[in-house]
DNA sequence: TGACAAATGCAACTAAGTTGCGTTAGTATA
DNA sequence: TATACTAACGCAACTTAGTTGCATTTGTCA
């Protein structure tokens, strides 16, 4: 996990402005234990008594998609959820409560079948998405 | 793959009515070899001749996942796609051209860590969603 | 401190999906 | 073949996620 100081080292480098808007959205990413929404990230700014207009919101996530900083992840619903870009890993998803859990699993196989069609169809596998669906505990009767 | 005349069956069997745009909404559904959305399959209606409202195709795509002949993919953009419920497979999306191609892969390696995950976290997991992102051959110059 | 451009807010928009309700039309039965 | 029941449908109005253009604000550096 990229830490903070690392990002505002990122985005002074990259001479990008270091506003309260972006002060609060790198600290409130940093220290999310799961994805976040666009309308997560609305409401937890507002929490903390920062007004910001959704427009700001997108536009702050492309440019630090773009840099590299965060990562998009689906969920399976309507929404686009966002993580700091960090170690390769998935998601529990609870299908009752939504709650979202980090799982690391060994993809070694995976990988081995992703060169094997890489090969083999002729088809250039970037990238995978891979998310488990189930109950967690507290849903889990 | 279920065919045609299973589908008719099993709506025989729940006393659904078989509508002209039922009829259409079944075989346009066998024929596609990839996942579609509901403005696909609104606009293939349409070049048919077949006007349908949007609110039908929603409720029809509910009705056939209620009765396990449809099934949801989420291919990373804010639409869904729905496929007829088959052998289990996922998708190779390009995404440059988004042409979408099915894939087998060998999941026994996957299962076993979910079954551990299952014993071990407290965390049930029911199904899971993997897919490929990357360049097809056209498109991978 | 002033100037420049990055960053922001606002309004208006599109696309995906949902809900309620009145109307249409398959289908079973007589 | 006519009738009645209700599944299926269409329409309008709505919500939510995300986008675009443009005028205004505000960090930052000289």
């Amino acid at each position: 996990m990229k830490d903070t100081e690392n990002i505002f080292a990122i985005l002074r480098a990259k001479k990008m402005r270091l506003t309260k808007t972006r002060f609060a959205f790198v600290t409130l990413l940093s220290e999310s234990p799961t994805p976040l929404s666009v309308s997560d990230i609305l409401s937890i700014l507002q929490t903390k008594g920062i007004v910001v207009d959704k427009t700001t919101v997108y536009r702050e996530i492309e440019r630090f998609i773009a840099l590299g900083i965060l990562e998009e992840v689906s969920l399976g619903d309507r929404k686009k959820y966002y993580e700091l870009a960090s170690e390769h890993h998935h998601h529990l998803i609870c299908l009752e409560c939504n709650r979202v859990e980090d799982i690391d699993i060994d993809e070694s196989t995976l990988v081995q079948q992703e060169m094997k069609v890489n090969r083999e169809k002729k088809f250039q596998i970037l990238k995978h998405s891979l998310e488990f669906f189930g109950l967690c505990n507290k849903c889990c009767v």
